[in-house]
RNA sequence: GGCUUCGUAGCUUAACUGGAUAGAGCACUUGACUACGAAUCAAGAGGUUGCAGGUUCGAAUCCUGCCGAGGUCACCA
């Protein structure tokens, strides 16, 4: 930030003519002054205190009084145990609020040139979206509006897995079971249908698998298998893959159409296609749902050849090796990490190979300086994996690579398990978030000025903004409970509590009319919570900063609310529209309309629309 | 078991990356709508930052060892 760096050299400059220290600006830490103290800025002391071999206090007054000297900005000082802080003059404040009202991009940090690509969602496409994707999808895509506002060029992809086995598997229940169903015939959606067969298949699985564990070949197995200690039905549980494989009919029958797949069977790729296509429409219109659009898809099924050829051609280089019995593998001992293997013996790819060529495949497409890829952090290991190979191969963006890996999401009564059926739909989520939002807003909104579609557009912000700041507002890395009582709660530290904030002043600035930004230069009796809503203003580009080179929304989250509540206590304090003095008035209505933009280009970077009334 | 991430108020969490008295929200108790929107504000109560050591002016943050919870170590994706 352009006044911390300021006061940085400032102090560099100063402790090396006057001590003949140099210093190294790293170790001084300036920032802004905690509420309860008098001040601006601080800059804590002690780091300089060895070198220069003074007390903390004789320190404090001199970094204060050079600074006051040197510094424009810099109205005066007090020092506290090493800590000095700094006022900044009435003026700095006023050419700062004007400039920033004035500059509908404040916030933005200059072009930097960068071209980076995020990758998220990355569905596979046998089921429907869940809360897990949720997670994924808001961070990637909030990070990506991030980026893009600390002047990036950014470019939002996403991977579908639209081959291999399981998708298979709906197939096969659809044909075995399908009746010839579809989502126009049944009036599901697609994505919902196709996953309605990959339950059916797993179902119809599991009634063959227990009918075959009282058969002679199954007892035979046990015999010759089961550890001694250990439960019949603990074997079972642990064979089941291996059941799928080798005994199961429907397992033999599903592998055959991958089979096939491969092979390019017209038949079989005419039902892939169909049932792909039902998934697509139906991510589609949840994706509509959550405000998110993508510039480009990767499907697997057109990258997974470019990483067989890849992998074949490092084999040349003697990158890799191949064993005895045809597959290739990657050592990688030598970054402490284990024998990866990158092809099958039978030469079919495996999940990495098709990482490979999308990763090639994108450079080729956008010759991108760095790459995000957002996925959950039970992939840590893989992306490790992957990026060293890409390390091995001199990929020429390599060093760009960044794995933003965030934490899975947990229910209050534990983890989501598939099977088990507690997965939280993501359609029905959304559903529901509006739903509340919409009895709350009927009960205690102002909406009798809009008519029908208004409204739901309101319903619809003041919902969609409840969830997404509910789960942005935690730290990425975190693993998350998802409490669904309280995502839909609308007070306290939540999103419609900011849209709030914002409504606050949409009505005021709608009362005020046109005002002119001139009086305000004469006001100079700031009130406490007046100051401190110009300090948090101050920090936003900063907040931005450090959001974008930490992948984190979750700091813009707490920033928005910070601001929020800032303000909520500054409108119940302070008279806006009847100031007594014409400068106070002029002063409260710049600052709010620049509050109001702050919040609403905040929230923007969460993927949350603000409503003008709720 | 190896590697790895994480333990902060009853619950959900923050702490500017080593800085001031650990800050919020929910829930609980109490007050404030004839001033611009009460989805708000104010006040109260709630903490040995998992435990034990260490490093230093200063530790929730860094190092070591325990305890506890995840993740991962597939010719799965």
């Amino acid at each position: 930030m352009h006044l911390f760096e300021k006061i940085e050299t400032e102090i560099v400059d100063a402790t090396h003519r006057v001590y003949g220290k140099s210093v190294d600006p790293g170790l001084l830490s300036v920032g802004p002054t905690r509420k309860d103290f008098a001040g601006d800025m601080t800059v804590v002391v002690f780091p300089l205190v060895k070198l220069l071999r003074k007390s903390p206090l004789e320190i404090g007054n001199f970094i204060g009084e050079h600074l006051v000297a040197k510094m424009d900005e810099i109205a005066s000082f007090n020092v506290v145990q090493g800590f000095v802080n700094l006022t900044l003059t009435k003026s700095f404040w006023h050419i700062f609020l004007t400039s920033a009202h004035a500059d509908p991009d404040f916030g933005s940090l200059q072009r930097n040139g960068e071209k980076v690509m995020i990758e998220f969602a990355s569905p596979n496409t046998n089921k429907p979206l869940h809360l897990g994707h949720i997670r994924n999808i808001l961070l990637g895509w909030s990070c990506a509006q991030i980026l893009e506002m600390a002047g990036f060029e950014v470019v939002k992809v996403q991977v579908i897995n639209d081959r291999g086995i399981a998708i298979c598997k709906s197939m096969l229940a659809w044909q075995l079971y399908g009746e010839r169903i579809t989502p126009a015939s049944s009036g599901i959606k697609g994505d919902h249908l196709v996953g309605q067969f990959y339950v059916e298949f797993e179902k119809r699985l599991s009634a063959e698998y227990a009918e075959w564990q009282t058969s002679t070949e199954a007892s035979k197995i046990i015999t010759e298998q089961k550890e001694e200690e250990q439960s019949v039905s603990s074997f079972f549980k642990a064979f089941k893959n291996q059941y799928f494989n080798t005994y199961s009919d429907l397992g033999a029958k599903a592998r055959t159409m991958l089979q096939k797949w491969e092979e390019g069977d017209p038949e079989i790729r005419q039902l892939w296609e169909m049932m792909n296509n039902w998934v697509y429409a139906g991510f589609d219109r949840t994706y509509d749902r959550l405000g998110v659009t993508f510039d480009r898809l990767y499907y697997e099924s057109e990258t997974w050849q470019l990483g067989k050829k890849e992998i074949m051609d490092g084999l040349k280089r003697n990158l890799f090796d191949k064993q005895e019995d045809g597959s290739i593998w990657v050592d990688l001992d030598h970054v402490n990490l284990d024998k990866k293997i990158l092809l099958r013996s039978d030469g079919t790819a495996v999940y990495i190979t098709q990482d490979i060529g999308t990763a090639m495949q994108r450079y080729r497409d956008y010759g991108i300086d760095r790459m995000v890829y957002v996925v959950a952090d039970e992939q840590n290991h893989h992306f490790k994996v992957l990026f060293e190979i890409l390390n091995l191969l001199e990929e020429p963006y390599a060093d760009g690579l960044y794995h933003l890996a965030y934490g899975m999401v947990d229910l209050p009564d534990g983890k989501m398990k598939s099977r088990e059926g507690t997965v939280v739909d993501a359609d029905d989520l959304i559903a529901s978030v509006t739903e509340v939002a919409e009895s709350l807003a009927i009960e205690k909104g102002d909406l009798d000025n809009l008519n029908k579609g208004e409204r739901e557009e309101v319903f619809k912000r003041i919902g969609m903004g409840a969830l997404k700041f509910f789960i942005l507002k935690i730290n990425p890395l975190k693993r998350m409970t998802f409490d669904p009582q309280a995502s839909v709660d609308m007070q306290g530290q939540t999103g419609p509590y900011v849209q709030n904030a914002y409504v606050r002043i949409q009505s005021i600035l709608r009362k005020a009319g046109s005002f002119t930004v001139d009086p305000m230069h004469t006001y100079i009796d700031f009130q406490p919570t007046e100051k401190h809503l110009l300090s948090l203003l101050f920090m936003f580009p900063e907040v931005i900063r450090r959001a974008a080179s930490e992948y984190d929304p979750s700091l813009v989250a707490n920033y928005c609310y910070d601001l929020a509540k800032s303000y909520h206590r500054f409108y119940h304090d302070a008279p806006i529209l009847n100031a007594r003095k014409e400068e106070a008035r002029s002063f409260r209505l710049t600052l709010n309309a620049a509050i109001a933009q702050v919040l609403s280009r905040g929230m923007k970077l969460l993927g949350i629309d603000m409503p003008a009334r709720m």
